[in-house]
RNA sequence: CGGAGUGUAGCUUAGCCUGGUAAAGCGCCUGCUUCGGGAGCAGGAGAGCGGAGGUUCGAAUCCUCUCACUCCGACCA
């Protein structure tokens, strides 16, 4: 039998990937450059994401609030690295009053700011600002801050998902009173994400820190969990920094401690943002299209009833709309079975499709047969096509509603183990020289170079000779992810500089 | 931001070189047949060719500018 989409993985995959956000149904171009229209199917994911998420940060101690989109220019002034960290690519609201000049709409040339205003590519800045006063005394700390926002950078080069030039996230932002604090609230927020991505998305990452020239800027230390899409690349999918007190000091953040000195505070800041879907499609995507895990699906279990314009649609319909509210008395992962009854008058086949290409973990038909015989027809998503054909099964609706919760489970369970079981067969270990390196990634060639990552040991070098190796790894198209924070026990020596090795260090390709 | 390419019905495309007033398949609507696994036949609706300007009696076709998208590169938490 045919796939349901017209790309493969393997002819090409990111022609594939634009494919599976068509297809379902998650997001459309805008016609502004980078901005995407998320249609209901893509938001109801990122809205599971987000209840999950939320739930995990206030169960951390922090408070969800608000700051500004427009930031005053003049507040990226105060820190050096920053700033140039993301000069190039802000959005910058100049006036306030468009007028029609030979009958073209324009800015107003008398209605120029003062200040240009920033389109917020990310909020320490204005949240430091508010710190600044919210902060006087040690009694006053730790703030724990957290906004959902959206924000803005202006991509030279954009792919729905994955980097556009707005996007939506949550960025978390405290301020303690000491490193060991902050240092500490860094982690165990890197630790969430690690949580989100694996039970969640079933998406396996690799959590440890990023070298010092992939660091966010203004950062002493960034963390992140990086997760390997099924062509072997890397993807970002959360970062969590040790700002240490550069922020602090730009920003005046300082406070009274209990023998009445004046000290900076420490802050951080951690974000994961709609990136994470497109490292699901990219992780659990087949070619048939999407594969969600139950945990962020927005329907788990969609019943497609099979009309036929008889008198016994009736019955059918009946039949689908009880099995639904049956279901929703169920509950699976504490919360009760999103079930879904697909009463659109098309084709019951193509509805089929159309959730297999959405996703949806389990797809019901139920036609006047299971009626008459009180049974539940239904396809698995993770394992939709079997010897002959539709892997269609079939239960009695008594043990199919006593088999859901598990059905669900062991879904989430197998999406995690088989995304697991493929980035733990592609780090390569047991590379010792820049040479094996090379020939390891040279050998590949262009277009099957299916390569994954490698693990390699490191003497941690900086500064100019940091900068070579970058250029050497550049060559081969490499980055280095992260240092897990998972080491072995025993290193050899550096595979760049020959020197006893400090870590092992995660090397390979990245969107 | 550099290189390459694309933009014609909801989708996929033909037409463009050699200007003459838009075509096909899929989808959609209607009817009949079919009906448990991407049904068949017949009829029908639907675009003025990404946008703006120009050349011309006449532009989807030629010229200029612009916008968006795709791929590669650079850049990028």
């Amino acid at each position: 039998m045919e796939n349901a989409l017209p790309v493969t993985r393997r002819q090409n995959f990111p022609q594939w990937y634009q494919t599976v956000v068509d297809q379902a149904d998650l997001a459309e171009e805008s016609g502004v450059r980078g901005c995407m229209v998320i249609k209901p199917w893509g938001w109801g994911i990122w809205e599971r994401i987000q209840q999950q998420l939320d739930r995990m940060i206030k169960e951390t101690g922090h408070e969800n609030c608000y700051f500004p989109l427009l930031i005053p220019l003049s507040y990226f002034q105060k820190e050096a690295e920053h700033v140039d960290g993301f000069a190039k690519e802000m959005a910058v609201v100049t006036h306030h009053r468009l007028k029609a000049i030979d009958g073209k709409l324009q800015p107003d040339p008398e209605a120029a700011l003062e200040e240009p205003l920033v389109i917020r590519p990310t909020s320490e800045t204005i949240i430091g600002s508010a710190m600044q006063r919210w902060v006087k005394s040690y009694r006053d700390l730790p703030v724990m801050l957290n906004q959902w926002a959206n924000v803005m950078r202006w991509e030279m080069r954009t792919r729905m998902f994955l980097r556009t030039a707005e996007f939506l996230w949550q960025e978390g932002h405290t301020a303690h009173a000491g490193r060991d604090e902050a240092m500490e609230e860094t982690m165990r927020m890197l630790e969430v994400y690690r949580i989100l991505a694996e039970d969640v998305l079933a998406m396996p990452v690799v959590a440890g820190e990023k070298p010092p020239h992939e660091r966010f800027p203004g950062a002493d230390n960034t963390f992140s969990i990086e997760a390997m899409m099924q062509d072997g690349k890397a993807l970002q999918a959360g970062t969590s920094h040790y700002l240490g007190t550069h922020f602090a000091q730009a920003q005046d953040i300082r406070y009274q401690d209990e023998n009445g000195g004046l000290v900076h505070a420490h802050t951080t800041s951690w974000g994961v943002s709609t990136r994470l879907i497109g490292g699901v499609i990219m992780t659990h995507g087949d070619d048939d299209g999407l594969q969600l895990p139950p945990r962020i699906a927005p329907h788990q279990v969609v019943i497609v009833p099979m009309l036929r314009d008889k008198p016994e649609d009736a019955d059918v319909l009946a039949y689908c709309q009880d099995l639904a509210k049956a279901l929703r008395q169920v509950s699976a992962f504490g919360e009760p079975v999103r079930a879904h009854v697909d009463v659109r008058k098309t084709k019951a086949v193509n509805k089929r499709w159309a959730w297999v290409k959405r996703g949806a973990p389990i797809v019901c038909e139920i036609g006047p047969r299971d009626v008459t015989g009180g049974n539940v027809s239904f396809l698995r998503r993770d394992a939709l096509r079997g010897e002959k054909g539709m892997n269609m099964q079939a239960r009695t609706r008594e043990a199919f509603l006593a088999d859901i919760a598990g059905l669900l489970t062991g879904i989430q369970q197998s999406l995690f183990d088989r995304a697991k079981s493929f980035l733990d067969a592609n780090i390569t270990g047991g590379i010792d020289s820049l040479d094996a390196l090379t020939t390891y990634f040279a050998e590949a060639g262009e277009e099957e170079s299916f390569r994954g990552w490698v693990r390699v040991a490191w003497a941690k070098p900086e500064g100019e000779e940091l900068a070579r190796i970058e250029q050497t790894l550049k060559a081969l198209k490499l980055t280095v992810r992260n240092a897990p924070l998972v080491q072995p026990p025993s290193l050899g020596s550096c595979i760049f500089t020959c020197r006893p090795a400090v870590e092992e260090i995660i090397v390979g390709r990245a969107y």
